[in-house]
DNA sequence: TATGAATGAGAATTCATTCAT
DNA sequence: GATGAATGAATTCTCATTCAT
């Protein structure tokens, strides 16, 4: 699976063959298929990894936060500290997954990864905490979208690892700040 | 080109045959290479038609406006209302475009698309319009990845036009509050 | 068709690449799809080809024959005419054919032509020129393997075509023979 | 070897794969190669475990019965009544073997086991049992296809095994009346 | 003796592209 | 300009066979 996220990660999905896979990881090509049915499968395996560990996060960790802003915050650090020290993976999660048409449409734990997100926005509406004037699904899908643009273009750029969690806090406080009910706590005048 | 833009949304970059192109637009598969050097010049080309509208855009209509904050939401309205009337354009621009590895990372039209972006954030910074404690790099990535996110889900659902728009003004709404400058206008204490 | 029958015959179904007949028939692999959708089917065609001349001279002119000994004859005659000319044809049909689990299981003109005999024998069974203590089914059967067997060994073999014409006269004179009815027609006495 | 004729009977030579025969055998794959140098060799065994059977019976009982014809009957009787019991052996004979182009061409049983027919035929028609008009090679031909095409028929319906017995006896009739001698025993004339 | 994981050669089929008409 | 028949390189996946355990 390493080898596989390393040539995926540098030549795309369509542009790597099984043979690569197989020289890159020492074995013959009928080997790979002892371990995963096709090359497809190889790719959603990959992700499934990494995307399971996230939603396990999600399930286990998250909740334990006291309130929803805290929780968003901790999504988006896990979700750009997962792929920090690994660019090749950030890659495969951001672009190579998308060259297989199937994935991106028929994605399962994409789906449940943005219910998640969309979740703790609504309780956090519900309780005060988010402001209530923003559709919790337009919510969820915009800091997905923010962070896996983030992803994206660390991923393609030449930038140090440290970068993406620089950026990962910047994006936090944009967004954590636009979504924060109005008025936003103001200093009690004396 | 309309008869390709038709063909790639439905079937995705690499499902898509040459020859199915040419069905659907009604021309042998040869008449196609009289246009055209390549399938993935095609592809670019119909990118390059609608990402030139929005450049000139930016270009001849945005710095006619008066601040960096209504500069910013009139790209938003911009990008996703390109999209709102085409989903198969929109799913071109958001998914098939990656199918091609050569075209995200080298599209030089989509470095200076984002570039633009970090241009007008970095002007409202400096004249206090926007918040200064955020990267303007960081900031024009999150924008524009949480615009493609928003406009990637509506593609691949079956909301309607419509939800697009309201979409786009609520992902406005967070981003713009999220990148005012602290503290936030105060009511004035009577 | 022509090339695909010179490379099965020699070197049988299995054996035999597609990039072989493309190669004996002067033509790109690729060309060969054009017409035939794929290596079986090319084989079924062959078949269709020449399996349909038979039945068609089954549905024309056997009928037109005076009684079931002729008939029978005309049809020993035929299906082993048709292949003296063309060991590689009586190869591809006696035996390359066996090769394509499917085609043997399911040849629904094999299946006919096994009928057509078999309805002749009852007509003549009927008409008394033929025994009747002998299941026409069965009849039928023994005809068409002995013509196979006789087929076979001379396509395997080295004889020249003369001796598939022999050969066809003797299994006729042995079959029509054990097929007359008890007794055989005395010449009346005086 | 039982288990590689269930497997090949129901799926033909090549749509079998040493798995499926092990799986069946309820041993390792690696386990037939110890007793079997190869899948074609594995073939070749189970056939001539068979013939075997037959040639033996062939030099050992025949000659010792009386005259020709009640050798050909017990001939067509030993080779159909093999199969009778074994619907998957029969299978093998008749359609399975014909897979491996090897198999049939060079089979030295098979031309053993023709031989062997022609041998008896040649004695008949010296002794006068049997009409000397017809090539004794081409007869001993149609014998086995005759036998080969009921077996095949046979094997590939769902006829039960009885109905096999009965169709040897007649196709034995059939065969031999064919071979009597002219002229047939006739009235003698005043 | 038995195992079964690993091997790697091999082949059918696809499809972007060409070019004679 | 338009055509579309022909091209042929390219690649996933299979499976008979091996051999270290």
């Amino acid at each position: 699976m390493r080898a596989a996220i390393h040539v995926f990660a540098n030549h795309g999905y369509h542009q790597t063959r099984i043979s690569d896979i197989a020289r890159a990881a020492g074995v013959a090509d009928g080997t790979i298929y002892l371990y995963f049915p096709s090359k497809e499968e190889l790719l959603v395996s990959l992700l499934d990894d990494r995307v399971s560990k996230l939603l396990a996060f999600m399930q286990r960790d998250v909740p334990k936060l006291a309130n929803a802003p805290e929780r968003l915050r901790a999504i988006i650090d896990m979700q750009l500290g997962l792929l920090e020290g690994d660019r090749e993976l950030a890659e495969i999660v951001t672009i190579i997954v998308r060259q297989s048409s199937r994935l991106i449409k028929q994605a399962p734990t994409f789906v449940a990864y943005l219910d998640a997100i969309e979740c703790i926005i609504q309780q956090g509406q519900q309780s005060g905490e988010l402001r209530s004037d923003i559709s919790a699904s337009v919510a969820a899908r915009a800091i997905f979208g923010a962070l896996d643009g983030t992803a994206l273009t660390w991923a393609l750029g030449r930038a140090e690892p440290a970068a993406l969690a620089r950026a990962a806090r910047q994006v936090g406080d944009i967004l954590l700040r636009g979504l924060c009910p109005e008025p936003l706590p103001l200093p009690s005048p004396p």
